[in-house]
RNA sequence: GGCGGCAUAGCCAAGCGGUAAGGCAGAGGUCUGCAAAACCUUUAUUCCUCGGUUCGACUCCGAGUGCCGCCUCCA
């Protein structure tokens, strides 16, 4: 496969095939990705109503949009990365009614929440958390001016928007106005000129939180707080919108109306939208009592567990979540770790400067290229839309790759690894590593990262000493109590020739 | 009813005009005190069905079937 790399340049014909190519849902197609501005990329993702727990649909959406911004930022770009929270709206209300609290503590408390899940789930912090509360100002302006332009009209107090007015209404979703299964009647009271129409600005009743407005107090329709967020934070064009499938209608239909009318730019350059959660391949929602939270899901499985399953689907795929799937998936993570643990375990053993120069051989040699292949075909993978499923692939080939020289070059020798073997082990700790890093996956297991599990650390490796102690005597009775024994606390052990390394179950 | 998506081995999942990646599970073998891990071999003459285009289709077109999502709050 030394000529793997002329093939490949041959495959190649144009110029405009290399590159990062997104799905863009507004064009339905694959494009090349060129941002307005050199290698600035505006990104805008939809965030969470904050009046209820974290569950697997969000963990998907973000876990998705951090693995494209951090490979936008790999390909060295430089992302200004919005994301909103919206902390006004209807179930925040009746939550807060439910509960008797003011609205603040319960938009506080879930915000709170989903930071700290999104935290153990590696998700890098956006560069501005907006909120539509801080932001009514803004939306105020928009709303005023959609009134001037006369896309919006005033009815008792509500603003609605007139999308008929607005001539590319339905380019994103392709619907029509009048594609509505018959149902949707002008409610009552509204003062709707037509069904489609929605609210900029409702009229706030007795007992509502409301803000003043030039057309009394009130409080924001839904849609409007993107708009005024993203517009202000990123300009009137954004290079990136993303958000969840079910967000494309109507709220981001509704979002480029009203952006659009009132700027009267393109109001996204690329929309990117993340498939569905399913659970036994039905919507999860909280009728049908099937929604996994996140609270739930780490009681008994990693983060990056999670995040792992999460790769192994296209973003743009519905997924079926479950925790058998969950469980499969540990497998194959486990399987780069424990590669992982294997190589520090070889260098840690191998004597450092050993016979010094020496010829690399032709194992380490052809490694090194596998290492550099493994490589390019990520990245080849990632920049066609994102494809994280087959750049796992491509780890997958450097794992079994790299297992196999382990076992030709260092298990079947007698003598210790000297420094050139290691040198090439540690390239592919470091490559993997960087790719692991890419995906938002930690090097370590987060299981032995915190702070109680320091100790753990420290007394793992004495019991590992003592049972190894007794494996030299050939006392299994003692030594494979000690296995058996951790086992049903859930930790496994694994002797290998250089050591002994330990994991959760 | 309108709009959109998907159907690839036991399961998950890439590929989308040049003859089926990868993971899990299964089977056999190697290594090992045993176990685990790891490695090797093996598991789709075939990609929902039927037509068509083509030298050639899982990949394109048409029809059909079956699932799913959106059209109401939703990642």
């Amino acid at each position: 496969m030394a000529k793997g790399g002329v093939c490949k340049t041959s495959i190649r014909r144009f110029d405009s095939d290399r590159g990062l190519h997104i799905y863009n849902s507004l064009t339905k197609q694959k494009e090349l990705f060129l941002p307005q501005e050199d290698n600035k990329v505006g990104m805008y993702v939809c965030g969470v109503t904050v009046y209820d727990n974290c569950h697997v649909g969000h963990a998907r959406a973000y876990v998705t949009f951090d693995i494209i911004r951090r490979y936008l930022e790999y390909r060295g770009y430089s992302v200004f990365y919005v994301q909103n929270f919206t902390d006004i709206d209807d179930k925040i209300i009746e939550r807060a009614k439910e509960e008797n609290r003011d609205i603040k503590e319960i938009a506080e408390r879930f915000t709170d929440e989903y930071f700290e899940h999104m935290d153990k789930l590696r998700i890098k912090k956006a560069s501005v958390y907006p909120k539509a509360t801080q932001h009514i100002k803004e939306m105020i302006t928009i709303i005023q001016g959609l009134l001037d332009k006369g896309y919006a009209y005033n009815a008792n107090g509500n603003i609605f928007f007139e999308v008929s007015k607005f001539k590319d209404y339905g380019k994103l979703s392709g619907r029509t106005v009048t594609g509505s299964p018959g149902v949707t009647q002008v409610e009552a009271d509204s003062g709707k000129r037509s069904p489609a129409d929605f609210a900029l600005w409702k009229s706030s009743k007795d007992g509502e939180p409301a803000w003043d407005s030039p057309w009394g107090p009130g409080r924001p329709g839904w849609h409007i707080e993107c708009s005024a967020m993203s517009m202000k934070y990123l300009g009137k064009t954004l290079d990136i919108h993303g958000g969840g499938q079910d967000l494309i209608f109507p709220h981001h239909e509704n979002e480029i109306a009203q952006s659009e009318s009132y700027s009267e730019q393109p109001f996204v350059k690329y929309w990117l939208h993340n498939g569905f959660v399913t659970i036994e391949d039905e919507k999860m929602s909280k009728s049908l009592g099937n929604v996994f939270t996140l609270k739930d899901i780490f009681k008994d499985h990693s983060p990056e567990n999670l995040r792992f399953l999460f790769l192994t689907a296209h973003y743009r795929s519905p997924m079926d979540f479950g925790i058998g799937k969950l469980k499969e998936t540990k497998t194959g993570l486990d399987k780069i770790y424990n590669l992982i643990e294997k190589i520090k375990l070889i260098i840690d053993r191998s004597s450092a400067n050993a016979f010094g120069e020496r010829q690399q051989t032709e194992e380490e040699k052809s490694l090194i290229e596998k290492i550099q292949k493994a490589k390019a075909e990520f990245e080849a993978a990632m920049d066609d839309d994102f494809n994280t499923p087959l750049a796992l692939g491509s780890i997958f080939d450097l794992v079994r790759d790299t297992n196999t020289f382990i076992k030709n070059a260092v298990d079947g020798k007698e003598e210790k690894v000297d420094s050139a073997a290691t040198e090439v082990l540690n390239r592919v700790l470091i490559v993997l590593g960087e790719l692991m890093e890419l995906l938002g996956l930690p090097v370590v297991p987060t299981d032995t990262t915190d702070r109680a599990s320091q100790h753990l650390t420290s007394i793992m490796e004495i019991l590992t000493e003592v049972r190894n102690t007794a494996r030299a005597k050939k006392n299994w009775e003692i030594s494979d109590k000690i296995r058996s024994d951790l086992d049903s606390l859930g930790i496994v052990l694994e002797d290998h020739r250089e050591g002994t390394t330990w994991k959760w179950k």
